[in-house]
DNA sequence: CTGTGTGAAGGCTTTCACAGCC
DNA sequence: GGCTGTGAAAGCCTTCACACAG
């Protein structure tokens, strides 16, 4: 499986490169640092907007939640970003994990399954504010789905595949029903997409190359009913 | 903090009582196995419709999407459930999963914040179907959230903490926007809530015995957006 | 003296290897 | 022979302890 994971794509050839040539971008950054990173650059963003020039691990840890070792530790996975004894920059800060999570240019994205939940999230919006643009959503049934607040063009499902070649389409949001997912699942990575976030209540079985986060909001309300008395 | 997480509420109670008599209800076991429970007792669930009487390890972690090694080490975190030779009987260890995973009963929930998130998981349905019902929605403003399809009642949030305590409420379902979200779980906590299902762009901070998961979609985007090439 | 950077230690989770039962 | 149960090993991540820079 290690051996295997290493040459899953480019994976080895980037190993190589991580080792002797000490990159600045992507490389090995441990799966939960990338995640406390965008959790750092929000406070970060925030920061900034009260117009604080500096900050210390202390501080931003807090904030976000961790131990100001842990924040430590994450920052020196790809660089050195503070002074001793005064802090981090803000800005800088904020830049460099910006370059890391490959946010730096919009990303377009398209949501699958115009359904309640699928719906809703085209409307909330809270993805353009960070870096996102839904720029299409497609559904089986483009009939009876049309609310009219929408603005994101809703297609029909049989476009789908030209879409993603076109446009080179690389994250969907997947929010279809659990007993189709795994089909669109497969449409989707063989048109070219090489993310999936999946909201679907569905196991997603995919090749190695393909990267699926998972969304189960049954999963999550099970998982909180274990830990309350 | 290992310490003090001990005495947290009644936590080294519990400790003492695991060590010396065995429990085969709630224990240490680890937090990703209770996860992996869940879509266990899902594929399980499927598995009963079909009218399949045993299932093997090896095919049951096929179907969940892990390694068989690894279903069978979650099992034995609380006790031995399979026939060597033959497998696992797919009723008895659906039933044992859900004594574990605390959900004989239903589980009452409320949702606030009935903005679009929050009245998209209260149409969305899909809760119910294992074991849980949303029996309230609250939310700042209730005149102009009305969405008649909706059969859940929405109240204002004047009421929340009365319902809290009345209904015996320990799980909440948080989506409002960021900027109130800490104000607002400290006011469903002090009601006496203990687990979250936080859906807002913020990092909470609760007492220790208070258990919350984050849901954040910009943030599961960004995570992906770093792993496409 | 304040606050970052980091090798080493510790803790948690997964995987292996194989003993044991049907 | 087939398949589960499990101590031991490996791997990954977090925390500690402290060197070191401003």
């Amino acid at each position: 499986m290690p051996v295997l994971a290493l040459f899953g794509s480019y994976g080895y050839l980037r190993a190589f490169l991580v080792r002797f040539h000490k990159p600045m971008h992507k490389s090995d950054i441990p799966r939960k640092t990338i995640y406390r990173l965008s959790i750092y650059n929000r406070v970060l963003q925030r920061l900034r907007e009260t117009g604080a020039q500096t900050v210390s691990s202390e501080a931003l840890a807090t904030a976000a939640g961790v131990k100001s070792t842990q924040l430590r530790k994450d920052l020196t996975y790809f660089g050195q970003w503070g002074t001793r004894g005064l802090g981090y920059n803000v800005e800088a800060l904020a830049k460099a994990i910006t370059g890391v999570l490959g946010m730096a240019k919009l990303q377009p994205v398209i949501l699958v399954g115009a359904g309640q939940l699928g719906t809703a999230l085209l409307r909330y919006g809270g993805f353009a504010k960070e870096g996102f643009e839904v720029v299409a959503a497609f559904d089986a049934d483009i009939e009876t789905r049309r609310p009219r607040d929408i603005k994101v063009p809703i297609l029909h499902s049989s476009k789908m595949t030209d879409f993603i070649r076109e446009r080179g389409v690389k994250l969907a949001i997947l929010t279809v029903p659990g007993s189709v997912a795994q089909q669109v699942a497969n449409e989707l990575i063989a048109a070219g997409v090489q993310a999936i976030l999946n909201f679907a209540p569905a196991v997603l079985h995919v090749p190695e190359r393909i990267v699926v986060n998972n969304v189960d909001l049954a999963i999550e309300l099970e998982n909180l009913s274990y830990f309350v008395k």
